[in-house]
DNA sequence: GTCTATAGACTGATAGAC
DNA sequence: GTCTATCAGTCTATAGAC
């Protein structure tokens, strides 16, 4: 794996091992000297594509904070409240898919979670986490509905990144977020079936 | 706040600041020479209490994993599941916000992830991550609910070290995270009265 | 584009004086 | 219990050859 994909640019192998070794050890523990050995190169190399760590992470990132934006933006337009938040948890669950290893370090890694913080009071329209959370929970949010707002976010987003969900296919995944999200915001379920079975009359294992 | 309390032992002030520094920057951005600094000593100082910042680690969250073992333990002996869930739920919630800043590193920094499945593993009766997600989720749960119990879990617990509730006391914060997390698991909600409004024409609950 | 070599700072950790 | 001084190793980052 380390060399024999001549055919991918290295750049782009780059971000890649750069992503898998952040998500693994963190922003700090995960060396230059580690992502040019997992690449089968130098640190020089490395250094010859991005001036700095922080260029590497901050374009290990960019995708998804440039989708996170749109989402947004979109779901802004919507003119039902929710509407709104459909939109948005239907995008940030497929942000989630799409970025499995990354969402869980926006929460957790404290070096990133600068560099969200400085795309997102940069970005075109003002601080996109206090819009994010108003999609969910509205303007004015009770106490308790910004915590489940926080929780619903919080653990959606480790959900993707989570070992124990690792081998779940995209589409079955994203279904199932999707779900999880709609019943635990107090959306409707979808039609198909009741998710949960917990009759508990019969089936009592031990 | 460097010197002036000097009635509060060393190691104390250590490990608080130790806590501090870590939920901060994380375990590897938060050097020694940092927690020196912050608590007015030299680098030796502090390696005089600890052998290795591993050691500061395992202190730091030694009283945490403490409480979690019991909890577990506690939950297993009630007799009905839905004693388990609701005495692991409580006192999950209460490690939570006892231990506020602690709880959201054991979810995200890989650092202390090791030491928590250290901890775990060698744990008086095995495999606790697993033996509390039982407690919730039961002995061979869907997706759908293993999910659930996975954002529901992870989320409560960067709720509790999460800046936007940090000026909460600590009783009103568990009386949220509670209702919360009951909801969102499917228990009944506390009789006192609904934390959400969420009647728009006439209270139809799910 | 990738390499060697190196600068300069910082890391965790140790020895030994007070 | 805290200090100074120092170790070997690693870190990010740069210079310059090929």
């Amino acid at each position: 794996m380390t060399a024999g994909t001549p055919d991918i640019d290295t750049r782009t192998r780059l971000l890649d091992t750069a992503l898998k070794l952040f998500s693994e050890h963190g922003m700090e523990g995960a060396s230059l000297q580690m992502i040019a050995d997992h690449l089968g190169v130098t640190k020089a190399a490395v250094y010859y594509h991005f001036k700095t760590k922080d260029e590497i992470a901050e374009a290990v990132a960019a995708p998804a904070i440039q989708q996170m934006i749109q989402i947004v933006h979109e779901a802004s337009l919507k003119r039902s409240r929710g509407a709104q938040r459909d939109h948005a948890l239907a995008g940030f669950v497929d942000l989630i898919v799409r970025h499995r290893m990354l969402v869980g370090l926006f929460n957790s890694d404290p070096w990133f979670k600068r560099i969200i913080d400085r795309a997102w009071q940069t970005s075109p329209r003002g601080d996109l986490r206090t819009r994010m959370k108003t999609l969910f929970a509205g303007p004015d949010p009770s106490i308790a509905d910004a915590i489940t707002v926080h929780i619903v976010l919080a653990g959606l987003g480790t959900a993707g990144g989570a070992p124990e969900f690792a081998d779940l296919d995209d589409d079955t995944l994203r279904q199932h977020l999707l779900d999880v999200g709609r019943r635990l915001l107090g959306r409707p379920r979808r039609s198909r079936q009741p998710l949960q079975k917990r009759r508990r009359k019969a089936a009592s294992p031990r």
